[in-house]
RNA sequence: GGCCCUGUGGUCAAGUGGCCUAAGACACCGCCCUUUCACGGCGGUAACUCGGGUUCGAAUCCCGGCAGGGUCACCA
């Protein structure tokens, strides 16, 4: 059997959009499964738009997330080069074939005149399809204007009845009516072939057996198989990956923040977490895992469980699965990646980060959302007396009056302030006054912290917080009970 | 608008004609654990888009409506 080449033919736009990184993920899956070659091949066809440093962007993420490619721009390959347009002689004598062929035909149109027409053709209400206009042109007229230097573009004749139909891997069989084809341009008027032409050609030329790629070129790939049979290629087999929404309406979008892989990073998501989430958007491998190592997920994927309906993003899921990975980090990693998170409001203070990364690190879902939850550290938040109130720890503002004071010179008379002294003496008293372990320790926690909730009980937060800020907390708490 | 694709709980989804009085996960709710929260454990609420067929039997097949998405560039 032929060996499996896949490849992700990314347009450098200065970003990586998740779904983009899902498409690479899922062709690089598929190669390693199948034993074949995962490709990276740079679509830089369109020169309005090079963006500097792309590429680069490209480079990172994918080795980041472990995607890495067997032949691309950076490290060659058998059929390189990998870069489009280090590739543009390429492609014209391809489209010059076809002209011989008859499949193709100089197109002497300006891009004002398609306006125009395009103008026309929609102040009627019709769709505007190329008119073929060029295409009776004579061979004499034809080689008239070439040598005239009149600009020109190349594009392909395609039938105008009938169907063309093909399978896709995931969505079945196809079919559209050919009178739907428009004569899709193959070679600009700069010389530059376009992404269509040029991906044809380059799939062909680098053995490409499978493409895998976004649904929005569902309906493109009939033109595309045109081309393949002009040539007498064979035709790779198609899979067409759904696409990856926000929601039932929306795509993940650049305007919400929500669609590239480094504002993900930014906000702190492990990249592994994102990967395992992202593998699971459209594919799911028929057990009830969910959990994956990039091996894992080579061994399980498999084409024919990609789904057919579009996938939505579920922060909500992701950020669940996240707080797993998070949980299950070796701590010494967990502390390096959280400190400059409580730097963000911890900075300067002397605070015990490790003791703070024991407690926090079963508390993070997103590594951005640690200053909110320990904010209260640095500053004692404006509470409302009325949380003192816990009904099932038989705590009130009155109880809070009444130990808050007892505690205060047990708190004082500790010399070592550790965690398990401060435990051990405010724990030897509580039997004495005669209370529950709740009616002190819940008037005592929110006293210095001001929080129903804190990541850590009394013992923990007054340790952390330090003596003379507990005691100055635990003051400033009952002088606001009056 | 034409064409193409899709339609199971709030979300992801299993399900490929009888095993479906429809699995699992997230979220949500309740209980337990516990000095709070979180973690963990246990339990619960909640779905086959609608209408016609086909069939002894349909979430599963067919047709139509409705809804959503995609596409109609000298962008990729």
């Amino acid at each position: 059997m032929k060996e499996v080449r896949t490849r992700f033919a990314p347009s450098p736009t200065g970003f990586m959009h998740l779904g983009g990184v899902r498409t690479a993920l899922y062709n690089y899956l598929f190669a390693k499964k199948m034993g074949g070659k995962f490709i990276l091949r740079i679509e830089d066809t369109d020169q309005e738009r090079i963006v500097p440093g792309a590429v680069d962007v490209i480079y990172n993420t994918l080795r980041e997330c472990g995607l890495n490619w067997d032949e691309g721009p950076d490290i060659g390959g058998d059929y390189g080069p990998y870069v489009q347009s280090d590739r543009k002689s390429l492609y014209l004598p391809y489209a010059k074939e076809l002209v011989e062929k008859g499949a193709a035909y100089y197109c002497f149109c300006t891009k004002e005149e398609l306006a125009e027409r395009k103008a026309a053709a929609e102040a009627k209400g019709e769709v505007f399809k190329y008119d073929k206009h060029c295409l009776h042109l004579s061979k004499e007229e034809i080689q008239q204007k070439l040598d005239a230097g009149v600009p020109y573009v190349i594009r392909l004749n395609c039938p105008t009845e009938g169907e063309s139909s093909y399978d896709d891997e995931v969505f079945g069989h196809i079919s559209f009516p050919n009178s739907d084809l428009d004569d899709m341009v193959l070679i600009k008027a700069d010389g530059m072939p376009t992404y269509n032409f040029a991906n044809v050609i380059d799939d062909h030329l680098m053995g490409i057996t499978h493409v895998m790629r976004g649904m929005e070129y569902l309906s493109s790939t009939p033109k595309y198989n045109i081309l393949y049979r002009a040539f007498g290629w064979e035709i790779p087999t198609y899979v067409h990956l759904t696409t990856v929404m926000r929601d039932k309406e929306h795509k993940l979008s650049k305007r919400d923040g929500d669609a590239y892989y480094s504002d993900f990073i930014d906000k702190g998501y492990l990249k592994d977490a994102l990967i395992n989430y992202l593998a699971l958007v459209g594919w799911n491998p028929g057990t009830d895992q969910e959990f994956f190592t990039m091996d894992e997920l080579v061994q399980a994927f498999d084409v024919k469980r990609l789904n057919t309906s579009p996938g939505i993003f579920d922060v909500t899921k992701l950020d669940w699965m996240n707080s797993q990975y998070i949980a299950k980090m070796d701590f010494e990693d967990y502390l390096k990646m959280a400190t400059p998170w409580f730097d963000k409001v911890l900075a300067g203070k002397n605070m015990d980060y490790r003791r703070l990364a024991e407690l926090m690190q079963s508390r993070t879902d997103i590594f951005s959302r640690i200053p909110e939850k320990i904010a209260f550290l640095t500053d004692m938040p404006d509470y409302d007396t009325a949380i003192f109130f816990n009904k099932k720890q038989k705590s009130s503002e009155d109880v809070a009056k009444e130990v808050l004071p007892l505690l205060l010179p047990v708190l004082k008379g500790i010399g070592d302030w550790t965690e398990q002294n401060i435990h051990d003496a405010v724990m030897a008293k509580i039997p004495e006054w005669g209370k529950k372990n709740g009616a002190v320790l819940w008037p005592m926690r929110i006293a210095i912290s001001g929080q129903e909730s804190t990541p850590g009980g009394a013992f923990e937060i007054a340790y952390l917080l330090g003596k003379d800020e507990t005691l100055r907390r635990m003051k400033a708490s009952l002088e606001k009970l009056g």
